[in-house]
DNA sequence: ATCGTCATATGAA
DNA sequence: TTCATATGACGAT
């Protein structure tokens, strides 16, 4: 189950590892250290298909743009309420941004505001899933798990203003 | 304006 | 149950 295949997408901003499992894109990595020698022996039909789409879905974001189409995702690593939240991440248009405070009344718990930073944490598809668009509500960039530089960076290419 | 403190939901150990 | 959070609101400085 856990076998999942990983496959490396390049970009303009370095090598993002996508790992698939049987349902879909289940995690994706910022570039790191690792170099691009992922073997990748049995490639089913499908995965390619996931994979191309991945490939200019990542590009799109990282190049500031909307992505057009995104891969079926596999979130069934997270709890109800993380894929809750995720999913409404989805929504976010390039662009613009929500507070965390936002989100949490988006999916009517308007109190679970620190629940939704925990889990923009713990979310496995950066970038497909935009957390690096929510903001704290005065506008204050708060964290993220790939590391602030990639936020401020995807905000900033995207023409979104952070107030330090 | 900045800082400390508390409230409240959720998840992990 | 206890602890930690990528928050938010409020009051004291």
């Amino acid at each position: 189950m856990s076998n999942l295949i990983s496959l490396p997408i390049k970009t303009a901003s370095g090598v993002f590892l996508a790992h698939y499992s049987e349902a879909g894109l289940a995690a994706l990595d910022f570039p790191k250290s690792h170099s691009t020698r992922i073997i990748t022996p049995k490639v089913t039909a499908a995965i390619r298909a996931w994979y191309t789409t991945t490939t200019r879905a990542v590009k799109a974001v990282v190049a500031g743009k909307a992505a057009t189409e995104l891969p079926p995702l596999d979130l069934s690593s997270g709890t109800s309420f993380q894929q809750r939240v995720w999913e409404e991440l989805l929504w976010i248009p390039a662009g613009e941004t929500r507070s965390y405070s936002e989100i949490a009344k988006a999916i009517s718990k308007p109190k679970a505001v620190r629940a939704v930073g925990g889990a923009c944490g713990t979310n496995p598809v950066p970038l497909l899933i935009p957390c690096h668009r929510v903001l704290a509500a005065n506008g204050k960039i708060g964290g993220f798990s790939g590391g602030l530089e990639w936020k401020r960076r995807l905000l900033t290419t995207e023409g979104t203003a952070v107030r330090s």
